[in-house]
DNA sequence: GCCAACGTTGGC
DNA sequence: GCCAACGTTGGC
């Protein structure tokens, strides 16, 4: 068992969407980053809890909570030409990029980053270091009780 | 829009 | 394998 912080555009996938989604569930695609992908892929187990945060908008922060809903499978939008994620080098027998379903559990209150690098207990999370870009970061047990307390 | 930081590409 | 150039991310 794992915890998880994943950032999503609310312009694309927002909190709201993903809980107003089939059984609170959406297929997490278009991740283009290596090592964002080999956690999907290597790491991530069904059960495991995610932190679901918006980034690149307004209020950038952790939106609610969720949980990984599946294991790895080929993210179908590599193969699509139409699409903003289509990989050319990418085959059926051969796919580059993965998908993984991940479940909506919470929405909760926006904990914003401004607050979050204000919290003694999460200096050391990854998402806050100088120069943190990954769209998928480990989180620690500590971190994740804080939080899930915090937000109770 | 700016800019720092990081990742990828491709010539050599 | 090096490294410059370019592209992307993402907060502000």
């Amino acid at each position: 068992m794992q915890y998880w912080l994943m950032k999503s555009e609310p312009d694309d996938v927002s909190i709201d969407d993903l809980m107003a989604s089939p059984n609170h569930t959406t297929a997490w695609y278009g991740v283009r980053n290596y090592q964002a992908r080999n956690f999907m892929r290597d790491q991530m187990q069904p059960g495991d809890g995610v932190l679901f945060y918006h980034s690149s908008c307004p209020q950038p922060g952790i939106a609610g909570l969720a949980v990984i809903a599946s294991g790895p499978y080929p993210d179908a939008s590599q193969f699509d030409p139409n699409s903003h994620y289509h990989d050319p080098k990418a085959t059926q027998e051969q796919p580059r990029w993965i998908s993984i379903d991940v479940q909506g559990t919470q929405k909760t209150r926006l904990l914003p980053l401004a607050e979050m690098r204000s919290i003694a207990a999460l200096e050391d999370m990854l998402v806050l270091q100088k120069g943190s870009r990954l769209s998928i970061t480990p989180v620690t047990p500590a971190q994740w009780k804080a939080i899930v307390t915090l937000l109770a």
